[in-house]
DNA sequence: TACTTGACCGTAT
DNA sequence: CATACGGCCAAGT
């Protein structure tokens, strides 16, 4: 659990209830431009106990990560569509929902960082 | 130490 | 829309 770790949990928890946010502007809103793999990594072993709201984290392309069908894709569709964003063919319109990590600062819970 | 993997990305064809 | 490529880099083999 080093800086980059917390900075980036800090960029997920900092995104607004109905609003989503791709790996690549969470890695930039972490002040790490570039380090989208790194975001996808720290996903896949928060720990313990530590509560994100992870399903508002998307690809660059606005599809959910996750293989079409799974259960984390699922729930993850449940999830935002329970606080109002379209999910239509496993897909959210970014262009309406999504964060920009370098723009759009007064939507983000957090200032940039870095 | 060397090579592979992977909830990724932007550009190019 | 689909493939390819180079970038990114911590972990696992």
């Amino acid at each position: 659990m080093n800086d980059s770790h917390q900075r980036i949990y800090a960029a997920i928890a900092a995104i607004p209830r109905g609003r989503v946010a791709s790996y690549g502007a969470i890695a930039a809103r972490a002040g790490l431009p570039g380090r989208a793999r790194l975001v996808g990594r720290l996903l896949g072993e928060v720990p313990d106990g530590m509560v994100l709201p992870w399903f508002r984290v998307l690809r660059s392309s606005g599809h959910i990560a996750m293989p079409p069908g799974s259960r984390g894709f699922r729930e993850q569709s449940r999830l935002l569509r329970a606080e109002g964003v379209e999910v239509k063919n496993g897909r959210v319109p970014l262009s309406r929902f999504g964060l920009d990590g370098d723009l759009d600062h007064a939507l983000w819970g957090m200032p940039p960082l870095q």
